[in-house]
RNA sequence: GCGGUGGUAGUCUAGCCUGGUCCAGGACGCCGGCCUUCCAAGCCGGCGACCCGGGUUCAAAUCCCGGCCACCGCACCA
């Protein structure tokens, strides 16, 4: 009989104070989950490690509102795109997504259309519920957002962020300017995001509320070598490329450059960070065998998004869950924010050396055409102004062809012109950049994080075989029976490491088996037991998690040598 | 959201069909004490629950309705 890991975990995981629902005295709320004080450390310890790989790459931490006036997401997209159609059969009521019921039925493209419209179509060629042939609702879009109101009139709308992203990107003058008009550079946020999902399952898998940590790595399109991918290129990753999973040719393992050179994966840049994610999930504990990378396909990607590959960890119970995205998302945010808001949000690439580029200059010979055009004269010679090189190239050929031309009605001719071709010395050129997105779930992994720890031994011992410096409790200090002198000079071991810095506890109820029990199903790596010989020559024993064995050191030398066993030789 | 199943102490569960004998029984756990010198031993004492709301009935953990939550299937998962 196969024992239900899941059952097990979410058991241990309420008992013993990682993780359950949310708001449970009031019946509970699905898509909520509380981190217990044991769950509450892991999950900062995720984060920790997150954060210090980011550190490492040059990149700089961000931290912005979670509530967000409503323009942003308008720019952004999500307003309109972050959207399902919905429509219900009026007779079961039950609830379809318009849009894939259409393209069922009528093979045709409805991306973008309105409610009206959608509605109008499913009337028109009589679309009937695919259950009971009952008749269908109108369409509704049901914007997975959650809506609020920002001030006491309810004037002024807001949403709960969806992601975190867009607080980086609506930032990007001063953070630009912050790294001195120089790209690359990354920016990242650890934080909150919301999504009122229609319907949540799987325990932590799917929430409403959730944390991320989002890097934003703002690069030139033109630079696409990683100069640090040396350091990666050799790194093997399971790739489950879109054509694999169409054609169902199942997964391959390929070196990163080899990924590179065969297609597989766009350039050296993106490449460069699937290696770092992959090495953060390591780090974290996550074993390399439940690690892949699938790319998502054309119709699952963001509407941001031009290419995205996740990273997958595998579960027990779920299959393959996507933990980590790591989006192109081309110039797609920043030139929505530009157009939105106004502001200027391109950076300047200055060239090697200064290019010399031949321009047409053309204006008004307002001497000649002042009388002629009168007040008309400064409006066109603006115009002129702001006319492409190419347009003025044409209207120079005009000229030349017929001697004349037409603007807004007026005849000019020639001379009413001053046509200069000026040399320029161009130093740089203005791009908007583009963004590189790898996007961290936390939640999601905390939670595989534990159910791959779970270990199950053929005595029947249950115990998080957690990665030693991701334990919760990182030591316990267990006098060998509850008398003197043993407990006294237990607790001042335990205070001893408190004061070094680990998380420890002191522990003297039940017999000493029980207690290494306790800990081992919490995950504690190593538990401190002071024995008979302790008063006598001032050792103690350091019991293994894991092989249950023990060592014995001297209590001067204890924190050093758990550090190293846990913390390795830093 | 739809359909199915379920919800009893911190955890697992007995009782529910056939209403009363249930101010709800057990095991594990937790707390206090005794005992105990290395892997969930034992003893004594203690803690602690019928998901919420309404209805039927003399009487509801038990029957009925609604809600909430969980699990499974469908749908959904930018």
């Amino acid at each position: 009989m196969k024992i239900d890991k899941y059952e097990i975990l979410s058991d241990l995981m309420r008992r013993r104070g990682f993780a359950w629902g949310s708001f449970e005295i009031y019946g509970g709320a699905r898509g909520f989950y509380d981190y217990g004080p044991l769950g509450a450390t892991i999950k900062r310890k995720i984060e920790r490690k997150i954060r210090e790989a980011f550190q490492r790459e040059g990149f700089f931490e961000l931290e912005t509102p979670d509530i967000t006036p409503e323009e942003v997401f308008i720019a952004s997209g999500h307003v309109e795109k972050f959207v399902d159609p919905l429509v219900e059969c009026t007779k079961c009521h039950t609830r379809y997504r318009a849009d894939h019921l259409i393209e069922e039925n009528l093979d045709i493209d409805v991306e973008g259309l309105s409610a009206e419209e959608l509605t109008k179509i499913i009337k028109e060629k009589g679309i009937k519920c695919p259950q009971c042939g009952g008749e269908l609702s109108d369409v509704w879009y049901f914007n997975l957002m959650f809506e609020t109101y920002i001030g006491p009139y309810k004037d002024k709308k807001g949403y709960l962020r969806p992601e975190t992203a867009q607080g980086i990107f609506v930032n990007f003058k001063r953070l630009n300017a912050f790294a001195r008009n120089k790209l690359p550079f990354g920016v990242f946020q650890i934080g909150k995001a919301y999504r009122n999902e229609i319907s949540p399952r799987q325990g932590m898998i799917r929430l409403r509320e959730f944390t991320q940590a989002e890097v934003e790595i703002f690069f030139n399109p033109k630079e696409t070598e990683h100069p640090h991918f040396d350091e990666v290129k050799d790194e093997v990753v399971r790739l489950y490329p879109i054509e694999h999973q169409l054609k169902n040719l199942g997964m391959i393992e390929v070196t990163l450059e080899e990924a590179v050179k065969k297609g597989y994966v766009m350039n050296t840049f993106f490449a460069y960070y699937m290696a770092m994610v992959k090495r953060i999930l390591l780090d974290i504990g996550i074993p390399e065998k439940a690690i892949r990378f699938r790319q998502q396909l054309p119709e699952e990607r963001a509407h941001y998004s031009k290419d995205t590959w996740d990273v997958e960890i595998y579960s027990e119970r779920f299959g393959w869950i996507e933990c980590v995205g790591i989006a192109y998302r081309g110039d797609y945010d920043l030139s929505r924010h530009m157009k939105m808001s106004g502001a200027d949000l391109t950076v300047m690439i200055h060239y090697d050396e200064p290019k010399i580029v031949k321009r047409l200059k053309v204006s008004l010979n307002m001497k000649r055409v002042g009388p002629k055009l009168k007040k008309d004269a400064k409006r066109i010679n603006e115009k002129l102004k702001e006319m492409s090189e190419e347009e003025l190239r044409k209207l120079v050929e005009e000229l030349e062809e017929k001697g004349k031309v037409s603007i807004e009605g007026y005849e000019l001719e020639k001379e009413d012109f001053i046509i200069k071709e000026v040399e320029e010395k161009i130093t740089g050129e203005k791009i908007v950049p583009h963004v590189l997105e790898p996007s961290f779930g936390i939640d999601r992994p905390f939670y595989l994080l534990l159910e791959n720890s779970l270990t199950i031994d053929e005595d029947g011992r249950v115990y998080l075989k957690i990665k030693k410096d991701m334990a919760p409790i990182e030591v316990a200090v267990l006098p060998l029976v509850a008398k003197e002198p043993l407990t006294t000079i237990a607790y001042n071991v335990f205070r001893t490491l408190q004061k070094a810095g680990f998380i420890a506890v002191y522990d003297e109820k039940d017999t000493i088996g029980r207690r290494y029990a306790r800990y081992d199903e919490i995950g504690t790596p190593y538990c401190v037991t002071i024995d008979n010989q302790t008063p006598e020559d001032n050792t103690v024993t350091i019991r293994d998690r894991d092989t249950r064995e023990q060592i014995r050191v001297k209590i001067d030398e204890l924190p050093q040598k758990l550090k190293e066993l846990i913390f390795g030789s830093s």
